[in-house]
DNA sequence: GTGGCATACTTTGACAATCTAGGTATCAGG
DNA sequence: CCTGATACCTAGATTGTCAAAGTATGCCAC
């Protein structure tokens, strides 16, 4: 127990993958270094988390996916942001704003 | 789609319902009821989900339950908040704010 | 040059939590 | 008497995350 990492929530990880790829294109593993960063290191999600969310996502038409080799002569996935991702990232962002409002406001009751 | 009901995230449940619980003892279906008023009708908390809940945070100690009879006559299974129950709750609170803060930080960048 | 580590992707299976959808029963109001 | 609200319970399906594997490459230290 007292994990210092805070877990994720069921439903939390897709907006926070759109929300990466918004500050621009990028690969699956990029996309943990990216996330985990922004969090300062409070969120780390595993690769078990995220590359089945990044197809599930692409199912969806929330990304393009392309192989190409960034500047280091690696390989990799290259996830982009489509315009109908832009727009999901809204709704779940509206929709975690909600959530978090519904709970402040239970948790203020005395 | 386009819900005005806010869903519940997975782990949240627990949380709102020691909560309800923490402004004292309540029967099953009053927690739903208060959970729904507390948050200005956005979270609605299925049955279907509620009871197994109760019955999981029972084992684990967080409530205890008595059958009685409240006022109105009709008989209901009260759960009232146990000493672990409460810590659990403070745990519960201190992990979702570390979790809302992480997800804050990273829809701020740009 | 080789051993180990970080990078990079994938898949499998387990697990946990929620929801849908059904069921039972009581009580009040029209 | 019939409906709707109250009150509880359960089964099954679904979903998302995680742990734990595996593969492969490039780089650096020794």
């Amino acid at each position: 127990m007292a994990k210092n990492k805070a877990e994720l929530l069921q439903g939390t990880l897709d907006m926070l993958i759109l929300k990466a790829l918004s500050l621009g294109e990028l690969h699956g593993y990029g996309i943990i270094q990216r996330i985990r960063q922004l969090s300062d290191e409070m969120l780390n999600v595993e690769q078990g988390s995220l590359y089945p969310a990044l197809y599930r996502i692409e199912q969806k038409g929330w990304v393009s996916a392309r192989w190409d080799v960034h500047e280091t002569g690696r390989e990799a996935k290259f996830y982009k942001l489509t315009r109908v991702g832009r727009k999901q990232l809204e709704t779940e962002e509206a929709s975690w704003d909600r959530l978090v409002l519904a709970i402040a406001k239970v948790r203020q009751a005395t």
